[in-house]
DNA sequence: GGATGTGAAGTCGTTCACAGCT
DNA sequence: AGCTGTGAACGACTTCACATCC
């Protein structure tokens, strides 16, 4: 199974249809339908049916979906049925943030890791922070490190100007899938995942969204 | 004008174009051409001219575009070149993150209120973490404050289960703009500008492709 | 009967290719 | 000559509509 044609959206939409089979399956829920499931995610049934056909034939005509099973089918799909290690590049503001607040993560992310240029500056106020002394590494040791701890995932959350050579590092190094968190566009070469995340740009959506189109 | 049909894709480039040339212009360049800010932008080079040419004619045939130019006009499109009011609702590990790191923000946008439905229980924590006391207000008063303080953009950071009552209260609130972080698809009236924004959705992105299409 | 699964139609966004300006 | 601006071609995603099956 390659699953290549597979539109990034519809991966997107099968996060929310997991975490809301999870709601359901908590209320007690045994089935429900495609109708149903896209009102409560503000998709189009159609689409909904479309998603999961990607992927199989999960339903039973004339009756539905059943909430566990494709619940468990849709994890198996997007890989949540495995933990993923990950590394935090970057320990200033956000990068503590996000090591001090592991519920940020579900249960199958785990932080195996977390660097700075700046190891000594940082590891006091971080422990301080967190109440228990952390361990920062420094970007020297990244391709050591993630071979080593297996690490999957680098989360990019450095200052933008160092973004492309921490990119630079990962790409020498085991690692295979960034999330990018500062608003630069880092180069790669084939062979990456790599997604953005910055949030001022949604914020600045929000803003264009208020001043063009509502009202 | 009303540029109602301009993809949404379109807005996110422009924020990343505008980064870019903010960039250059403190490289002191003076002029850019469509396929330089394409290629650092990771985008094709008539996809950069589509995108202006939905808000006007900003580029010298045979030249480019003036990068101080260029960047005050889609600063002026998207919006940025006002301030915008925020509140954030919820005071947990992630909203008390970002009433901490302001500079989360970029200088446009202002956080003017903090709500949490256990004001006293929180304001201690954050006051402390912040370093000086901070107002934390209960829900109860949304639509009040909202007035008062001319709030633009409200930022859901409540647990997921909390996330449609705050919605509820902002719908009847004279707030028209929600950031919501929670991993729930939030239903509004029409008329409202709502971005989604919870990054484990992200993360679940890049796993997927990271189990799927990777090598 | 009722809800899924899916080809076909429709819509939306991107890329091409070149005319038009400087 | 070079780069923008843009109609037309293309491709991708979404929605429709109905045949299919429980």
């Amino acid at each position: 199974m390659k699953f290549s044609k597979v539109p990034e959206a519809t991966i997107r939409r099968l996060s929310a249809y997991v975490r809301h089979l999870e709601v359901l399956e908590e209320k007690g829920e045994v089935v429900v339908s495609s109708a149903s499931l896209a009102e409560s995610c503000g998709v189009n049934a159609a689409q909904v049916r479309k998603d999961l056909a990607y992927f199989g034939e999960f339903g039973i005509r004339g009756v539905g979906y059943y909430i566990k099973d494709l619940s468990d089918n849709i994890k198996t799909i997007l890989g949540l049925n495995r933990e993923w290690h990950l590394a935090i590049i970057g320990i200033g503001n956000l990068g503590s943030s996000l090591l001090f607040y592991k519920d940020f993560f579900k249960k199958n992310y785990k932080i195996v890791a977390a660097f700075d240029v700046d190891p000594a500056g940082v590891v006091g106020r971080v422990s301080e922070k967190i109440g228990k002394p952390v361990e920062i590494l420094h970007p020297e040791q990244l391709q050591e490190v993630a071979r080593d701890r297996r690490i999957d995932i680098a989360i990019i959350a450095t200052p933008a100007s160092e973004a492309q050579k921490v990119a630079d590092q990962i790409a020498q190094s085991s690692i295979r899938g960034i999330l990018n968190f500062t608003p630069t566009q880092i180069q790669m070469p084939k062979g990456f995942a790599v997604k953005n995340y910055f949030f001022t740009t949604i914020l600045d959506n929000v803003a264009y969204l208020l001043r063009w189109r509502v009202k």
